[in-house]
DNA sequence: GAAGGTTGTCAACAGCTGATGACAAGTCCA
DNA sequence: TGGACTTGTCATCAGCTGTTGACAACCTTC
């Protein structure tokens, strides 16, 4: 992986490289689980140079999580088929470029205390609050952050089960009814 | 907290003292941030001790798991009120000595490769295999493992958000809304 | 009271971690 | 050409981890 001709000289796309890598790491095994050596070696760089350019490891992870498209996409699109949308996009792999990495990198950091002190400071102002400010309408807060927890929770249980073990059908009668509730809680104002 | 006259000689008392200990201390920290001399100090005991008794650090996870009282208590009591016991009992800070610490022990664990795979592998027969069957019906399956990812998603919303951030009026009725989300997905078979 | 097993402690290990400061190599400008 | 700055590497540090084997204290049994 580490080519022999010595990098070249270029700092900008090194921190990218290095950015890049370390979403995509974190992403994958979590805040504990993920040396600033893995992610050097993977990027074909020396763990020092991380450490100088973005500080500590902890600092690294805070302009990781900056990096990330903290759920833009979640407030795109037809308010009418918004459940069905999004229940979709949980239930298959996003692609590895993608930037909308936010909830893995979550779900797989949840035992770093570091790291979710970081990710609980930065979800509300670029997560919650603009979903619960999108959503509007009666109970606005309440609605969102159930919608939110629904996510979540479906996202979580991929993972412990390893992707779901249902066949193509019952993951398609899981998407539905999964959408279904989504799209309940923007519509039904009423508690 | 460690006493100065030694322990006394009994090594099923100080076996049960271990595996409660790693139990609380898993559940509070998570697997990769806690360490055997972590447990050892807690309980009074050196950590050479604690793989002497359960061998190897995932053994001593397993063992925590197979201790856990897996989400039996989900599935008693009335059906006509399931939903909101959940609810209640998820939004509710749970006691200390509780055996129910399987939900905090693999939320903090997601990120830790070896503690998911003894988690996925327990759950599944202790907590999913149950669950489908109790709630039974018209695609038991689905709604059971959504019903799970809702409550899951709902316990990782409060600890990323370090216990919902609403006021206790909000917190009812996210509650009675949580509530009927369970319930319809226990009573309402038909996609 | 001596032998033998049980229960617990202690010291040490190899391996890993994040971080630091010295150094080499490349690049730019005067 | 020669100094100054940038970019990257290397060696090393202290601290922590899980695990191991030797050792001490205690209890039971003969």
């Amino acid at each position: 992986m580490r080519p022999c001709y010595p990098r070249p000289r270029n700092a900008e796309a090194t921190r990218a490289d290095i950015l890049l890598t370390a979403r995509k790491r974190f992403a994958r095994d979590g805040y504990d689980e993920v040396g600033l050596r893995d992610i050097a070696r993977e990027v074909g760089v020396d763990a020092a140079l991380i450490s100088r350019y973005f500080g500590s490891k902890e600092d690294l992870f805070l302009q990781v999580m900056q990096s990330c498209d903290n759920g833009e996409g979640f407030m795109l699109g037809d308010r009418a088929t918004w459940g069905r949308r999004i229940a979709e996009q949980v239930m298959t792999k996003p692609k590895p470029e993608s930037k909308m990495d936010s909830l893995p990198i979550m779900l797989r950091s949840l035992g770093s205390a570091k790291a979710m002190e970081i990710i609980g400071r930065s979800s509300d102002e670029r997560f919650f609050r603009p979903l619960i400010e999108w959503m509007g309408g009666k109970d606005a807060e309440v609605r969102a952050r159930l919608a939110a927890s629904v996510v979540m929770g479906v996202a979580m249980g991929k993972e412990i089960t390893g992707g779901l073990p249902l066949d193509d059908d019952a993951k398609a009668r899981f998407t539905t009814r999964f959408a279904r509730l989504l799209q309940s809680l923007l519509d039904d104002e009423d508690c």
